[in-house]
DNA sequence: TTATCGATCACCT
DNA sequence: GGTGATCGATAAA
């Protein structure tokens, strides 16, 4: 009794709905990427909503896609469950799973999860771990455990050499908790947007740090 | 334990 | 030319 075969279009056809409504449901799903190296899976515990320009209710200043498209977010706005990966701070690598309809451009920043295959790979690509909750314990940490790269941003996630599959019936499932984003700076960091979510209680959910306070 | 700071470059003004 | 959907080392307490 799980969705263990739930085949990728109807993956995709639950990555199509709203960002936000979307996030409880990809808490606990599994993401893979399979390499010459070897797999990692990584169970998802925290994830944000970033929400597209047009998108009808409410515009987010603090989606990369609010300025419109451009070489570098042009993957959010194709179709659900692609990867949108992007390069920060000079060596940080951040993955999205793109959500919504085509061509909305929204997307959930995969924040944390925990490593549930090919840890002793996940940990050589790290530069420094204590423990095994901390291995993907973050956006960076989580993107470089799974060894993705801007070379990946566009690709599907829903296949090969990627695969995610969403958890099972809902008394498998954690209660989920939601609140402002991490690191986001002016009114999208503020709690009228409050699209943050995670697994209550989960070890591997990254400690809260706020943004870099802005100048008044 | 919490706080501060440097790294280092793609993106946008 | 400034900033950033961050991390990890170091300092302070």
């Amino acid at each position: 009794m799980t969705t263990q075969g739930s085949s990728p279009e109807a993956i995709r056809g639950v990555l199509s709905g709203d960002p936000r409504d979307v996030a409880p449901l990809l808490l606990g799903a599994v993401l893979s990427h399979r390499t010459s190296e070897g797999t990692v899976s990584v169970r998802l515990s925290e994830v944000e909503a970033y929400l597209g320009p047009k998108h009808s209710d409410q515009p987010d200043p603090g989606s990369h896609t609010y300025g419109g498209p451009t070489a570098r977010n042009a993957p959010m706005f194709g179709p659900a469950g692609h990867l949108y990966v992007y390069f920060t701070y000079g060596m940080h690598y951040c993955a999205n799973i793109v959500c919504g309809p085509d061509g909305v451009a929204s997307a959930l920043l995969l924040r944390a999860g925990e490593v549930v295959a090919g840890q002793a790979l996940a940990q050589s690509r790290r530069r420094a771990s204590r423990s095994p909750t901390d291995l993907a314990s973050g956006p960076a940490r989580l993107a470089s455990a799974l060894g993705l790269t801007t070379a990946d941003s566009g690709r599907d996630a829903l296949a090969e050499p990627f695969g995610l599959e969403l958890p099972g019936t809902s008394a498998a499932r954690s209660a989920v908790a939601s609140g402002p984003r991490v690191g986001v700076a002016g009114d999208g960091g503020s709690a009228d947007y409050p699209w943050r979510f995670w697994l209550s209680g989960d070890p591997t959910v990254s400690r809260y740090k706020a943004a870099r306070g802005r100048t008044v």
